[in-house]
DNA sequence: TTAAGTTGGTATTTATAAATATCAAAAATT
DNA sequence: AATTTTTGATATTTATAAATACCAACTTAA
């Protein structure tokens, strides 16, 4: 008589979060502040973090000490991805959007105004939760040139 | 009765390229160990500099210590450019070829056997002259993605 | 209602990437 | 032929990004 918890589910709390990762609590709220990552708020503001969330943050700390990536290197390529491709916006909207001009923020740390992701939830957004590796991102612009 | 030089022409020892940009004649060095730049060897094995090395180099130093994105983060943004679409490989070409599948060296730091690269000039190369910066690959990638 | 956990902030420490120094052998220059 | 420069390689230094420690005020949960 056990319900499975979605992965998305926002459960765990920071301390938590932190004991999970083997690192600071501090640490998980620098990520935070520098838009690696945006984890659950309770209307309290405390933050909740999801099991999703902890293997976006293990990919990152992959990223830092395996592969000696700084944070400004991880922010600079989540800005390659191309969102407006897999959000589909028009010539217009891709003019007007900072985020396709950027190539040092990711797009949910900009959120221009009048944008189609204005007032999207940019945690539950499918570009923020499945780019989170270089792998997939370029991955996304392979198939941006099929042949076939 | 001068002849302009060519900004391609490579002229300057690496005594000269390390004044002119300020560093050291072995972080110069360095850069080339890591792949971020292909200096032009005379037979006996002595560096060359272009202006278009210099300016190169600049724009490395700049990502360095403006932007702070480590040297391994660069590699890592040169890798995501989608040099066989710029050029022109098959689909079998495509899939063959490791400098498509990665994510972390730059396609001239690979130079895969048997692909079409194999025996070419890297240094020559618009995909390495052409994507120094992270714009310049992200423009390129937008160019893939027009409507109209 | 008391103890434990969280908040955002600054100040400090640490780990290490990036740069420098030094070397003998080879090449270039004058 | 003598002087200067470059070569690669290792060993060392430095600059700083990333992580930690500490703070008082605010939640949370026994």
């Amino acid at each position: 008589m056990f319900y499975e918890i979605p992965q998305d589910e926002p459960i765990y709390p920071i301390s938590t979060a932190a004991k999970m990762l083997n690192i600071s609590v501090h640490t998980l709220r620098m990520y935070e502040k520098e838009n690696l990552i945006i984890p659950f708020k309770k209307s309290t503001n405390h933050r909740l973090y999801s099991q999703t969330d902890i293997e976006r943050i293990r990919c990152i700390r992959n990223a830092i000490n395996e592969s000696k990536i700084s944070i400004n290197g991880i922010k600079s390529i989540y800005s390659m991805m191309p969102c407006w491709e897999y959000i589909g916006c028009s010539d217009e909207e891709r003019e007007n959007c900072p985020a396709y001009h950027s190539h040092s923020e990711p797009c949910w740390a900009i959120k221009g105004k009048g944008t189609v992701c204005e007032k999207k939830e940019c945690r539950n957004c499918d570009v923020y939760n499945k780019f989170s590796e270089c792998s997939n991102i370029k991955s996304f612009i392979k198939n941006l040139t099929r042949v076939k």
